[in-house]
Formats: structure tokens, C-alpha cells, sequence
DNA sequence: ATCGAACCTCCAAT
DNA sequence: AATTGGAGGTTCG
């Protein structure tokens, strides 16, 4: 085993981060040699486990790590990102302002983008148990197989094992509808018709024009994959849940807007940072409806 | 351009 | 115990 740490130097908080809706095969475990709490789970295709400590992120992996893969999980995690800064111009209203209080350290990922193309495709007209469900299923049946000293695992399948695997297999494992979409991505993929991880390096519009030519791909999921792997924080998913914070506190909710004129209106209204503003509101948002449930 | 259905599947709430 | 409705949307007509 292997023991690295990350001083932490801005508000960070690992747990709501890893299961706030943006990611969806991090697991939660008991790791019996040290007796701690850790969050297992992959970055660039290798698996290691992440726990957070007041002053530091802590990697515990079963192979040795040279500064490369340490960057690689700061990159990941984005612990760069300067949120004092992003804090300051975001707070543009009370309401964000509390929920930045409430959830403070809260991040936005740099996930893989083919990875999050796909299980973004998954999310569409589904919830997070069976997204996250869904995800291992296509890891266990067609992602190659790997054991280390925390056990056997499989990683995320390749577009090229994705297209093998094919829509018939794709909907035995429970994509429904879903399958044909995630096929014709691989095979898109596979033909380099599209290749997701250049738009890392090209503008926003492009990139959402591109990803929205992509089968089962609409402004939404698009806006998810730019925000949480293609590095774009101007990005702003507009789901169920933002529309309902949208129209309790911003928007006259009598009005009828297409959800594109509500994601444009909102970037214009919240700036570059906008999909931090879109986090915050809808992680806000949510866990108090779960709140609710609790009390009931 | 815009609008409402239909779509796979699971599961919680009638 | 069987049925219905909805889930972090997209596509098709």
C-alpha cells in the first residue's frame, strides 16, 4: 500500500462533492487496515481511495504514484480552483449566498469526458440509484477487468468495448430506451466521427454544439458533460431541480420558457462562474426536499 | 419554431 | 395485491 497526501488550502468538502449527483461509482467504504472511512473509486483508469482530513486530501493506492497521478487526482478533484474567488463572484443574491454558507467546500469535478458522456446519456428520464446502477452494470459486463490488493474491480468500458457490446446487450442490462443512444455514441466514437476529449481545448459553444449533434444528447446532459469534464464553468444544466429553484426565487413562475432560453438567461444572469451558481442551487435545492422527507 | 407524447425500467405510493 | 406515476431528458411527429 501507498500513502500520499494533498495540504488542503481552500474550503473543500470531499463527501459532498463525490455524491452530489455529478459522479456516480464512488463508494463509500470502511478500509479495515486503518479502520477509516474512504471514498474508493477511479481516476484516469487507475483505482485508489480518497479520504479528507482537516488539513489534508489523503490517497491511499495499491500502486506507487509519481507526481504525474498525484496532479492527476488535483486535477480530478479540482482542488485548484480558486474559490475565495469564485465565491466573491458569484454572490450576487441572498439565496446564493446561504447556500454557499450551507455547503461551503463544495467542488465541481474534471471528470473523464467519454465516461461522463455516457453515464450522462444514462441519466436521462432516470434517478441517481439506477444511473448509478447502470454505470456498473456497463463496467462489470463489457469495462476490462483488474485485480489489486483492494480486490478485483472493472473499469469503465471503452467506446471500442461499448460498440462490441452493442445496443442488444446494452438494453439486456437495463439501458431501455437508452441503449440505442449510448451504440451509436460508441460507434460515433469508434468511426472518430466524435471525439470528446478535444473539446477539453475548444470554446464552450463549439463544444455544446458538438455534443448536442450526438445521439441522446440534448442541451442538458450536454451542459453536464461541459461542466463536469470539459472543464467549462460557464456551463448550466437545466434540470427539474434548478427549474424549481429558478421559478420559487427568479423567475415569475407563471411564465412558459424553453429550458435553452432559461439556461442562456441564466448564464447571462450569473456569468462565468455559472455552473457553480447551478451546483450550489441545485445541491440547495435537493437535499432540502430530502429534508422534508425526513421530517415526515 | 414550438409543443406534447412516447420512451425502457424500476419502485414507491396508492 | 395490482396499478399508476414519476425519475436530474431527448426525440419524433
Amino acid at each position: 500500500m501507498n500513502n500520499y497526501s494533498i495540504e488542503i488550502t481552500q474550503p473543500y468538502d470531499l463527501h459532498q462533492t463525490l455524491y452530489s449527483g455529478q459522479a456516480f461509482r464512488w463508494e463509500y467504504i470502511e478500509d479495515t487496515e486503518s479502520d477509516q472511512s474512504w471514498h474508493q473509486g477511479f481516476i484516469k483508469n487507475r483505482r485508489l481511495r480518497i479520504r479528507q482530513s482537516e488539513t489534508h486530501i489523503h490517497i491511499k493506492t495499491t500502486e506507487k504514484y509519481t507526481e504525474t497521478e498525484i496532479s492527476d487526482v488535483i486535477s480530478y478533484l479540482r482542488l485548484d480552483d480558486n474559490m475565495e474567488t469564485i465565491y466573491a463572484k458569484i454572490s450576487n443574491d441572498k439565496y446564493i449566498i446561504s447556500a454557499i454558507k450551507k455547503y461551503q467546500g463544495l467542488h465541481i469535478l474534471r471528470q473523464d469526458p467519454w465516461e461522463t458522456l455516457i453515464t450522462f446519456i444514462c441519466s436521462s428520464n432516470n434517478n441517481i440509484p439506477r444511473i448509478r446502477q447502470l454505470v456498473n452494470s456497463m463496467s462489470l459486463n463489457f469495462g476490462q477487468k483488474g485485480k489489486d490488493e483492494f480486490g478485483v474491480f472493472n473499469l469503465f468500458p471503452s467506446s471500442f468495448e461499448l460498440y462490441d457490446a452493442g445496443e442488444q446487450s446494452l438494453r439486456d442490462i437495463g439501458l431501455g430506451f437508452r441503449a440505442k443512444y449510448v451504440s451509436a455514441a460508441a460507434e460515433l466514437a469508434v468511426q472518430k466521427k466524435i471525439n470528446v476529449n478535444e473539446l477539453i481545448n475548444k470554446s464552450y459553444q463549439y463544444s455544446l454544439g458538438e455534443l448536442i449533434k450526438i445521439p441522446g444528447v440534448g442541451d442538458k446532459v450536454a451542459n453536464c458533460i461541459l461542466l463536469f469534464s470539459l472543464d467549462k464553468l460557464e456551463a448550466f444544466p437545466v434540470d427539474v431541480w434548478i427549474k424549481r429553484v429558478l421559478k420559487e426565487v427568479y423567475i415569475n413562475k407563471k411564465n412558459k420558457i424553453p429550458d435553452t432560453k432559461i439556461r442562456s438567461w441564466a448564464q447571462e444572469k450569473f456569468g462565468p462562474y455559472s455552473g457553480y451558481v447551478n451546483q450550489y442551487l441545485f445541491h440547495n435545492r435537493r437535499l432540502f426536499e430530502k429534508s422534508i422527507m425526513k421530517n415526515l
